[in-house]
RNA sequence: GGACGAUUAGCUCAGUUGGCUAGAGCGCACGCUUCACACGCGUGAGGUCGGAGGUUCGAGCCCCCCAUCGUCCACCA
């Protein structure tokens, strides 16, 4: 047994050199290499204290990825992502610590529904509800779980050390459960309610939206003005007529003369739908300037005109339904009209009637849905909300400046963890950016009308009065199904965001474990003790509000403490010309492209080299071609050493030269450098310095002048320089390892000693 | 309307708390198949660091103003 182990060791070094003697090649090497680390269980925290490469009680280092959505493939930002977060995790793994970087997948609700929606139709010409909701559901799982194993292919080329045995989904079984438990502590608590509220509703995708998911397209729009009636003492001007036919109000500001004398008359108007109430009111939100400073209020299809009815006592009046068409109460000629139609057709009978008195162009603001594109209609609905406002009573709290059993809103203690320092965003103006965020902050929209989801934990006894916008059926909200017969689930589902605010708990045990979990034992049973609060987040500006603000909402609330210690945000990847990478512009570069043609460590070096954290990169084919010669210099150089060093014993004592301890020093003030700049989440600094010291400095200089001491006679002088050579090349593939892992682990194989464990679970160089 | 970012070599970008002749990649010119490497080596051209002012012994970096481009947020119907 043991000579066969040999001759296969052997075997394997013989290979190795005589892959030395050609180009280094990537595609030949890359999924070998992530085999051995697989294999050897490395990127599990738990093998690696059984393995004794790591300390039982060493500390703990955790990052839960962010998880994917599986509404396809992975785009050049993933590859951005998953980089970063493998020096980060490579780093401390290397370091000694205890490293958990847990994978795992979103399912994407509103994404994916849409997605699988849209193939279906094309294929088929069927829309959902053709197929009903189980079918359905169906057809999104297998697409789901399609997209989900490219996905794992993808983050496996880019040698991402993520612990594959603890892999998540948002909307697995364990995730369910804590998105129901999350759900009733909630409702218990008082913080989520139903309520009949404007909300931004899609008609396109069928759905609410929560504010953020609004997007604006700015454009010109028609300004129309004209009066209610001939009767109407004054015109008012609008860019939705068609919404006046719901309208219950007049808003002027107080303080305009020209219409202070009728605030709180009321008019009979007349828009060709029978008779219409409009009350006249003072608004201090009025803009006189605007217009002809008399401003339509329309309670049902504006956020803010629904407020102005709130505090006036106005009715009111939907015009519009889900579907984007006019309702009755608009009246028969109306009824059925997509907004559009009904807007050209009340135009013209305005027009027909004199009462149009002019129509402007004017710049519009437009919200859309930023998912479809298309415009949003505000309208009153039936929904769950987060109460972000409501105060409650913390019972444990690990947020510094909260007591236990201290009152509190959500928003302040999200607030909270940010400003006093204990979860720190890199780069830091983020900060400002979130606080900001969380001052217009209202509350969370959190139901969905799709079918691909968490269904809400609610259920019902009794029929809905559809007559009336209260809701009088029994309710009841539980973790589980309730007994008895008559119950019927909600069925609606939450927003994805809900189920992903709870990522960094939800991943490690919690709710089953999150009690037995001890701190220092083995296995994910007890990964709640060891791993949580996380250390990094690392993920991209753009979903700061989405997701890492959900998260901290969540955490703060469910478990009293922070989610993650530091926020690291990334720019976006954009094509070389500065541009989204898109499919209509077809310049998307595929990250597995960029791999099968120069390598996951190029792919890599040239996501980290040149950025900066928050800004967006640039990034070309050309770029990624320089970090694979890079790779090559690696390669080269280690043919050079290996070929200058193979006589090299390193048991016989040897005198180093001071030439070569003044060199080694400088690559000790590298390694503390190169360490700091990790530590800062420097990447691009650290990067480019081992690239630049391994080239430039290295491979340019110290190789070349040692090339004499080498064939000079002097035999310790000579053994000195292999020393020195050799230690150099080992601390440099050691310092680039968590940047390019491929190639330093197989130049690893190739120099080190036989017994030494892979370079993955190597020590970090001292840095004293 | 508010906030933020960018503006450095032909192009894409670095430049960490202000400190010696401002760097990288790609591109360009010339010369090298030199015994680690042509996925390379050597030499070189190329920068008023957006503009104006200020602080300082010293500013690409700090302060003030301006310009252009971009992003986010709020929102006037």
């Amino acid at each position: 047994m043991r000579t066969a182990k040999n001759n296969d060791e052997n075997k394997v070094v013989e290979d190795a050199n005589e892959r030395l003697l050609k180009p280094y090649d990537p595609s030949a090497t890359e999924d070998r290499i992530y085999e051995l680390w697989e294999k050897g269980g490395f990127f599990n925290p738990d093998i690696c204290v059984k393995a004794g490469v790591c300390d039982p009680d060493a500390e703990p280092f955790s990052i839960a990825l962010p998880p994917p959505n599986v509404t396809g493939t992975l785009h050049m930002g993933h590859a951005a992502m998953l980089a970063i977060e493998d020096i980060l995790v490579r780093y401390n793994r290397m370091r000694g610590k205890k490293t958990l970087w847990l994978p795992g997948t979103d399912h994407a609700a509103i994404a994916t529904q849409s997605k699988v929606e849209g193939i279906i139709y094309k294929k088929e010409g069927k829309r959902r509800h053709d197929l009903g909701r189980e079918e359905f559901l169906k057809r999104v799982r297998q697409f789901a779980q399609e997209s989900h194993d490219t996905i794992v292919n993808q983050v496996k080329k880019m040698g991402s050390s993520v612990d594959w045995s603890r892999e998540a989904y948002t909307l697995d079984e364990k995730r369910n459960l804590a998105v129901r438990t999350a759900f009733k502590r909630m409702y218990d608590d008082g913080l989520i309610e139903r309520g009949y509220r404007i909300v931004n509703w899609c008609p396109n995708c069928y759905s609410t939206l929560s504010d953020d998911e609004v997007a604006y397209q700015e454009g010109a729009a028609t300004l129309y003005t004209f009066k209610y009636s001939k009767d109407f003492p004054f015109e008012i001007a609008t860019t939705r007529p068609e919404t006046k036919l719901g309208d219950t109000a007049v808003a002027v500001h107080p303080n305009d003369t020209r219409y202070r004398e009728y605030i709180g008359q009321t008019f009979t108007a007349d828009l060709g739908h029978g008779p219409q109430e409009i009350k006249v009111i003072g608004d201090e939100h009025v803009e006189p300037e605007f217009g002809t400073g008399a401003l339509g209020v329309t309670p049902a299809h504006s956020m803010t005109d629904y407020e102005m009815a709130q505090k006036n006592n106005l009715p009111i009046v939907k015009v519009i339904d889900e579907r984007g068409r006019m309702t009755k109460e608009a009246g028969s000629e109306y009824e059925g009209l997509k907004v559009k139609e009904a807007r050209e057709k009340f135009v013209i009978w305005l027009k027909e009637n004199d009462l149009m008195t002019a129509e402007e162009k004017t710049p519009q603001n437009l919200s859309v849905c930023y998912r479809c594109g298309k415009p949003i209609e505000p309208l009153p609905s039936r929904q769950w909300f987060v109460m972000v406002d409501k105060p409650f009573t913390i019972t444990h709290s690990n947020i510094k400046g909260v007591e236990n059993e201290s009152t509190v809103t959500l928003k302040e203690l999200m607030l909270k963890v940010v400003e006093n320092g204990q979860i720190v965003i890199t780069p830091d103006r983020f900060e400002k950016v979130y606080r900001h965020w969380i001052d217009n902050l209202h509350d969370w929209c959190v139901s969905r009308q799709i079918w691909f989801g968490h269904q809400i934990p609610v259920w019902y006894k009794g029929a809905l009065d559809t007559t009336s916008t209260e809701d009088t059926r029994e309710i009841y909200v539980g973790t589980e199904p309730p007994q008895g017969t008559d119950w019927r689930q909600d069925p609606d589902t939450l927003d994805t965001w809900f189920s992903a605010g709870l990522w960094t708990f939800s991943t490690l045990g919690w709710p089953d474990n999150a009690k037995t979990a001890r701190v220092g034992a083995h296995g994910p049973e007890n990964d709640f003790a060891n791993f949580h609060p996380t250390s990094v987040l690392e993920t991209g500006y753009d979903i700061l509000f989405f997701w890492v603000a959900r998260m901290i909402l969540m955490t703060t609330y469910m478990l009293g403490d922070i989610p993650f210690e530091n926020v690291y945000l990334h720019g976006l990847v954009r094509d070389d010309k500065g541009r989204k990478m898109s499919k209509s512009l077809g310049n998307i570069i595929d990250p597995l492209d960029m791999i099968a043609t120069y390598g996951a460590d190029a792919t890599r070096m040239s996501l980290i080299i040149g950025t900066t954290p928050g800004n967006d990169m640039k990034l070309s084919e050309d770029k990624v071609r320089a970090y694979k010669r890079f790779t090559n210099k690696l390669w080269n150089i280690t043919r050079f050493v290996a070929a200058n060093t193979a006589n090299f014993d390193q048991n016989t004592p040897i005198e180093t030269a001071e030439i070569d301890k003044k060199l080694l020093e400088e690559l000790s003030a590298l390694t503390r450098e190169v360490t700091g700049d990790i530590e800062k989440f420097r990447f691009y600094l650290a990067g480019e310095k081992l690239y630049r010291y391994a080239w430039h400095r290295f491979a340019d200089e110290i190789i070349e002048e040692s090339k004499a001491r080498l064939a000079g006679g002097d035999e310790n002088n000579k053994r000195s320089t292999q020393y020195m050579l050799r230690t150099s090349l080992l601390t440099i593939i050691k310092l680039l390892h968590p940047f390019m892992p491929f190639v330093t682990e197989e130049i690893w194989g190739i120099l080190k000693e036989k017994d030494e464990k892979p370079l993955i679970v190597t020590p970090w160089p001292e840095t004293r």
